[in-house]
RNA sequence: GGCAGGUUGCCCGAGUGGCCAAAGGGAGCAGACUGUAAAUCUGCCGGCAUCGCCUACGUUGGUUCGAACCCAACACCUGCCA
C-alpha cells in the first residue's frame, strides 16, 4: 500500500479513482508524473481549486512530479455545465488569465529538485493542430453514443448544448494523451465534476496508444446544509488578495461549522493526523473556543497568502472581536486593522459626515437605505457602540486617535474609514 | 417557414387597467438565544434629499386621466407542425 494514497484517503480527498489498489501500487513503485488542470475562466483561482493544489502538494511531498496545466485552449471552449451554455470569453481575456493563474499556481509547488514541478499550457499543442488531424487522430476514438450518455451532456440535451461545449471532452482527453507521450504522465486528477473528462482521457490513451493510466477525483466540499462550500454573501472566495482580502479569507474559514470543520481541516491543513485528532477532540470538549476553526483559518491563510498576512488577520480579528475597548488599542494596531479592512480615506473638510454616510463608505452596507435599515434593526455599530439615531453626525470624539472609525453590521461584518490628518 | 405559448425583483413564481415597488416560496441580512457555530422564533429585503420623490415587470413606440397588465413592431426562448 502507498503511504501517500493512504494519506489522501484519510484526508477525504479521494472521491473516485480508477483501480485503487493498482494506483496505490503505482505510487509506491516510484516517482509518478501526474497532472492537474486549471481552466482560466476568471482572473483568479478560487477556494475550490485549492483542493487540487493541496493534493498536488501532498503528491509532490511524497516524491512525485507535478505537471500543472493551465488551459489556454480549453479555457477558450468551456466545459459543459448543467446550468447552461457559457458565454465565450475573448482570446485576449483568456490569454491574460492564463498568465495570472500560472503565477498563482506556481507558488504552491516546488520547481526545483528531483520532483520539480512544471507548468504546461495546452494551447501549445492545440493551436497549431489542423481540424483534419484532430478529427482523424482524436475524434475517431470518441463514440458519440458514449458522449451522449455522459451526465452533463444528458442534462443539457433538453435545453440544448453547442457543438463547441460538446467537444470539450476531446480537448481535455487529448491533453492527457499529449502529457503522457511527452512527459510520461500516468496520473490525472481533478474535482469530481471533472470525473467524466478525466476518465475520457484514460480511455483515449487506452484506445489510441494501448496505455493503461490512472485517474483520481476529489470530492466536492459542501456546507452543513448540503450547498457548495466556497461562497460568501459577497460571492466566491478567491485566492487573489485583491479580490478577497486576506482578512476576509481568514474570516471565511473561521466561520466553518462545527460539524464540518474537521473535514475542512483535513483537506486544507497539512497538520499531522495526531494534531487533527486532538483538534477534533477539542471541538467536542470546548466548542466555544473554536480551536479547530482557528487552526484551519490560520494554516490556510499562511499557505495561500503568507505568515505575515495570517498574523495581521489574526491581530485584526482579535482587535475587532476582542474584549478590549477600541479606544484602548494602540494607534499602530488600529492602523494595521484599518489597512487590513481596506478602509477608504475620507477628507476632513468642514464638519464630519453623518453616521449613515460613514456606514456606507466603510462598505458594511451597500446603500444609504440599507444603512438606515440596519440602524432601525439595531444592527449597526460605530466603534462597537450601537447606533440609534440615523441622523446623527460624527463628532471629533468619535475618531479613534483622531482619525479612525470602525463600523460594524450585525456581529461579524466589519469595516472602517479613516480620515486624513487635519 | 407555419401555428401556439412565454420573457416579472438575486433565483423560482403569482399578478391581465388604478388598492403594485408588485402575492407566495427560496436565498440573503438583522434582532433575540449563543461560541464571529448550528437549529429556532421575529423583523427586514430597488434607490434617494424616507410620512414624499425617482427608477423598475424583454426592447421600442402607441392607446388611456392612469399600464407589469390593452395595442403594434422588434429581440430572445419553448412547444407543435413543415
Amino acid at each position: 500500500m502507498s503511504a501517500v494514497f493512504d494519506e489522501l484517503t484519510w484526508r477525504g480527498l479521494v472521491a473516485n479513482s480508477t483501480d485503487g489498489a493498482a494506483l496505490a501500487q503505482h505510487l509506491e513503485a516510484g516517482p509518478v508524473t501526474f497532472y492537474v488542470g486549471f481552466d482560466p475562466t476568471a482572473p483568479s483561482l478560487h477556494m475550490g481549486n485549492l483542493v487540487q493544489l493541496m493534493v498536488a502538494r501532498a503528491l509532490q511531498r511524497a516524491g512525485h512530479r507535478p505537471l500543472l496545466l493551465v488551459g489556454g485552449s480549453t479555457g477558450l471552449i468551456g466545459d459543459p455545465k448543467a446550468a447552461g451554455e457559457r458565454v465565450l470569453n475573448s482570446k485576449e481575456t483568456v490569454a491574460g488569465w492564463v498568465g495570472t493563474i500560472q503565477r498563482q499556481v506556481e507558488r504552491f509547488l516546488d520547481f526545483d529538485g528531483p520532483s520539480a514541478a512544471r507548468l504546461v499550457n495546452n494551447l501549445d499543442w492545440t493551436s497549431g493542430m489542423s481540424v483534419l488531424d484532430f478529427l482523424r487522430d482524436i475524434g475517431k476514438h470518441f463514440p458519440v453514443n458514449r458522449m451522449l450518455a455522459r451526465e452533463v451532456v444528458k442534462a443539457r440535451l433538453e435545453e440544448g448544448i453547442s457543438y463547441t461545449e460538446f467537444s470539450y471532452v476531446l480537448l481535455q482527453s487529448m491533453d492527457y494523451l499529449q502529457l503522457h507521450r511527452t512527459y510520461g504522465c500516468t496520473l490525472q486528477f481533478g474535482g469530481s465534476d471533472q470525473w467524466g473528462n478525466i476518465t475520457a482521457g484514460v480511455e483515449l490513451l487506452r484506445r489510441s496508444d494501448g496505455q493503461h493510466v490512472h485517474a483520481l477525483a476529489t470530492p466536492l466540499l459542501t456546507k452543513a446544509d448540503g450547498t457548495k462550500f466556497g461562497k460568501t454573501e459577497s460571492g466566491t472566495v478567491w485566492l487573489d488578495p485583491a479580490m478577497t482580502s486576506p482578512y476576509a479569507f481568514h474570516q471565511f474559514f473561521l466561520h466553518a461549522e462545527d460539524t464540518k470543520v474537521i473535514e475542512y481541516l483535513k483537506v486544507f491543513s497539512e497538520r499531522s493526523r495526531a494534531d487533527i485528532d486532538e483538534l477534533e477532540h477539542q471541538v467536542v470538549e470546548a466548542p466555544h473556543l473554536r480551536a479547530a476553526q482557528r487552526a484551519l483559518a490560520d494554516d490556510i491563510t499562511a499557505l495561500v497568502h503568507s505568515p505575515a498576512e495570517r498574523d495581521a488577520a489574526v491581530a485584526a480579528a482579535a482587535a475587532l472581536f476582542g474584549r478590549s475597548d477600541l479606544d484602548q488599542l494602540p494607534e499602530s494596531t488600529l492602523a494595521s486593522v484599518v489597512a487590513e479592512l481596506a478602509a477608504p480615506v475620507l477628507p476632513v473638510g468642514g464638519e464630519l459626515p453623518g453616521v449613515v454616510e460613514v456606514l456606507e463608505a466603510s462598505g458594511v452596507v451597500p446603500s444609504r437605505s440599507a444603512a438606515r435599515r440596519s440602524i432601525a434593526e439595531g444592527g449597526a455599530y460605530l466603534n462597537n457602540n450601537r447606533v440609534v439615531d440615523p441622523d446623527a453626525r460624527l463628532v471629533q470624539g468619535d475618531l479613534l486617535h483622531g482619525r479612525f472609525v470602525i463600523t460594524r453590521r450585525g456581529k461579524r461584518t466589519v469595516g472602517a474609514v479613516s480620515f486624513e490628518r487635519g
